[in-house]
DNA sequence: GTTAACACTCAGCTGAGGCG
DNA sequence: CGCCTCAGCTGAGTGTTAAC
């Protein structure tokens, strides 16, 4: 029988041992003593405890199952017995009994006696002590019924059988030596061997339970992914009153306090360190070293870090046995995360035990101190005892659901095992994501676990995802089931009808925006020829003297459009100058009234025109912009540089002409500093512009920094812009 | 050598019941 | 009513074996 409280039991064993150990060496034993003790260790250490005592009980609850099977059995078979007899001195000598009863007054879960031999069998004699001691011929069938019973009958799942089968495995196994081990032999004469639950007719009936309930359901906790530990630190950065804020009288909010930060270091540290609940909150200050020594990287910088050591991993006493694991332990590096402060794992521990220390305890931790021990309401705790799974599983529940995450009560334990694990392996950024082998070593799986059972959870997430086609009907490519993550897709080449498709975008969007710029250069040079044909106007009938330059501004404004696009260039106005300083000044043919024009710029390229007379040299129309325009020096042979948008100057305003298309009848390069050579080639070279050819010359004037003037260059339609330029 | 099925172990999970 | 303990069920994880 189980201690009633097998804590204080192994307490005071312990205690008996050690003072057992200091008082006198240990008493000499006989060979019965030995080999029994032997036996004992070998029964009850070969397996954990915690399995020897389930195998245990379900060995009892089976013996007492064919027990009481038995013994009703044997009731019935007594009542049935009795019944006969009375039966047969009541009846009449001539009433023929035909012994049968008529199926439908049959109970339907009583069994029928049936005429097969096969079927009409009597339990056999020792079937109610089926289990004890060695097995007999009817320990097999009894395992089976066990099984049928609590499967098919009070509808346990395949676990419970497997459970049931190892625990009676087992139990055969250790029962005396080598007799009970391997396949069972009962030839019906001499003494059966082997184990009973190798017998074919337990494996029948495993093999039926776990094909009686199809496709089991998987329960999974949910993972916390990365996101969500975002919007949960979010919210405990909201909720968590500040330690300069909680009054020292408070309790509620220092209780809340402790809770928040409580959940941030175990929460951050499953996350990160993908341990499993039992795993954390076994953790002791002795597994951790909160100053290690300092450790200069090989790119010279030194980050902060401390070091915790894993040492019971779920199943690592196989691993241990095999040396799989360094010598003390799995140690981890946990670096501070400044940068991600929801899983910031290195400051939310440290923050979690300077409160522990300062607000809980009192005083320094201590080697055998738990980590994360359980908090009571009030922040009341047993640093000796670790946290509870419930107390875990409840906090988790309490801040998903309060953080708003969706499905908050699908949340578990194991969430950030596997959250964790799953950022590292599919949802971290490419470059950040770690390799089988790291992820094999960090969550402390198998060196040789195969592929798709090394971290099933971990693949299930990834197949999931790579095998998933509900979104085929999603208008963009979603697959991803070419590479890991659907990586490709970023990657494919461009395909023919990917360019076909890139192409037609890209002439719409064009279209419009050439349309938009043509339209708006349109305004500005119906704008610019009535402008310029207004001033002439105007200087033609007023015989006005020459403007000083910073008149012409105020004056040419007047005559701009309201629109604000098309502010003047005032900063340009005049720059065109000669060397002396003076003013270049507008030329309507052979006319010497100097008027000077600023154009504005507007949308496209800043297109600044100034139409300009100059003594000494043809009127000319030049385009400005930030570029340069070589302009004829005093000199013969040098060249002034003056501000323009390129090296055009046109010339010889119509004075009739209102029309767009027609204003500008030539383009000249002014290559010469001789006036009387510029004047003789303008005659020449001017022609009509076509209205393309204007809108041309306005598209390509943006052309910066000027290419080399050429000598007498004359550009009179968008062929020849297009040579020339 | 690979793969799938089987075998086995053990911690997570759940509900019942006791207790203050 | 909430907390805690306990027992039993469930599923994850790991190891082994046989078929291909």
């Amino acid at each position: 029988m189980p201690s009633s409280s097998p804590s204080k039991t192994k307490k005071t064993q312990a205690s008996h041992a050690t003072k057992h150990k200091a008082s006198s060496p240990a008493p000499a034993l006989d060979y019965d003593q030995a080999r029994q003790a032997a036996e004992n260790a070998a029964r009850h250490f070969i397996k954990a405890k915690k399995t020897n005592e389930k195998y245990s009980n379900y060995v009892k609850a089976g013996s007492a199952f064919v027990k009481s099977l038995s013994d009703d059995d044997a009731l019935k078979a007594k009542i049935w017995s009795q019944h006969s007899k009375t039966a047969q001195s009541q009846a009449p000598e001539h009433e023929i009994d035909d012994g049968e009863l008529k199926e439908d007054e049959l109970d339907p879960g009583e069994d029928v006696h049936s005429p097969d031999p096969q079927m009409d069998r009597v339990m056999d004699p020792e079937f109610g002590e089926a289990f004890d001691g060695p097995p007999k011929p009817c320990t097999p069938e009894a395992i089976a019924i066990f099984l049928w019973y609590k499967c098919f009958h009070e509808g346990r799942k395949v676990s419970t059988a497997n459970l049931i089968y190892s625990a009676f495995v087992n139990h055969y196994k250790m029962l005396d030596g080598d007799k009970f081990r391997g396949p069972w032999q009962d030839d019906g004469i001499s003494t059966p061997r082997g184990n009973p639950a190798h017998a074919a007719r337990v494996q029948d009936m495993l093999k039926a339970i776990k094909k009686k309930d199809g496709e089991p359901e998987r329960k999974h906790s949910r993972a916390m992914s990365y996101d969500d530990m975002r919007q949960v630190y979010e919210y405990i950065s909201k909720e968590c009153p500040a330690q300069e804020e909680v009054p020292s009288h408070d309790q509620q909010s220092k209780a809340k306090r402790g809770r928040l930060l409580y959940y941030l270091a175990v929460s951050s540290f499953a996350w990160t360190v993908w341990t499993r609940n039992c795993e954390t909150r076994l953790l002791q200050f002795k597994h951790f070293d909160f100053n290690p020594a300092a450790k200069i990287c090989s790119d010279g910088k030194q980050h902060s870090y401390w070091v915790v050591n894993l040492r019971n991993r779920k199943n690592w006493q196989a691993h241990l046995e095999k040396g799989e694991h360094q010598l003390y332990g799995h140690v981890y590096n946990i670096y501070s995360k400044p940068e991600d402060p929801a899983i910031d794992v290195y400051q939310h521990v440290l923050r979690w035990k300077d409160f522990l220390e300062d607000h809980i305890l009192g005083r320094p931790m201590e080697d055998n101190d738990y980590m994360f021990p359980g908090l009571g309401a009030n922040l009341t705790i047993n640093p000796g005892e670790p946290s509870t799974y419930a107390f875990n599983r409840d906090l988790i529940k309490e801040v998903a659901t309060a953080a708003g995450l969706h499905k908050a009560n699908k949340y578990m334990t194991h969430c950030f095992r596997r959250g964790g694990a799953q950022y590292r392996f599919m949802f971290a950024s490419i470059g950040r994501r770690w390799t089988m082998a790291r992820i094999r070593w960090w969550g402390g799986w198998a060196t040789g676990e195969r592929g798709d059972t090394l971290i099933r959870y971990l693949l299930d997430e990834l197949q999931t995802y790579e095998e998933d086609h509900r979104d085929a009907l999603c208008p963009s490519d979603e697959t991803a089931n070419r590479s890991h993550m659907g990586e490709d897709r970023a990657l494919r080449p461009l395909t023919t009808s990917d360019g076909q498709e890139f192409f037609n975008n890209c002439k719409t969007e064009l279209n419009e925006c050439l349309k938009a710029q043509i339209e708006g250069l349109s305004q500005h040079v119906s704008w610019l020829t009535n402008s310029c044909f207004t001033a002439m106007q105007v200087v033609r009938h007023q015989q006005a003297p020459p403007l000083q330059p910073q008149h012409s501004a105020s004056t040419y404004q007047a005559l701009l459009p309201s629109n604000s696009s098309l502010q003047p260039f005032t900063s340009h106005i005049g720059v065109y100058q000669q060397p002396n300083n003076a003013p270049f000044q507008l030329s309507t043919g052979r006319a010497s009234h100097p008027i000077k024009l600023c154009i504005s710029h507007h949308q496209a390229y800043h297109i600044k025109l100034c139409i300009s007379h100059y003594p000494s040299r043809p009127s000319a129309i030049a385009f400005l912009k930030r570029s340069q325009l070589r302009l004829p020096s005093s000199s013969t042979h040098q060249r002034q540089v003056l501000p323009s948008p390129f090296n055009l100057v046109a010339w010889s305003i119509p004075q009739s002409s209102s029309a767009v298309p027609h204003l500008i009848h030539a383009i000249w390069f002014p290559t010469s500093n001789d006036p009387k050579k510029r004047g003789s080639r303008s005659c020449k070279i001017g022609q009509l512009l076509s209205q393309a050819d204007a809108r041309f010359l306005f598209g390509i004037g943006i052309r910066r920094g000027g290419r080399k003037p050429t000598k007498g260059c004359c550009i009179t339609s968008e062929r020849s812009l297009r040579r020339n330029f």
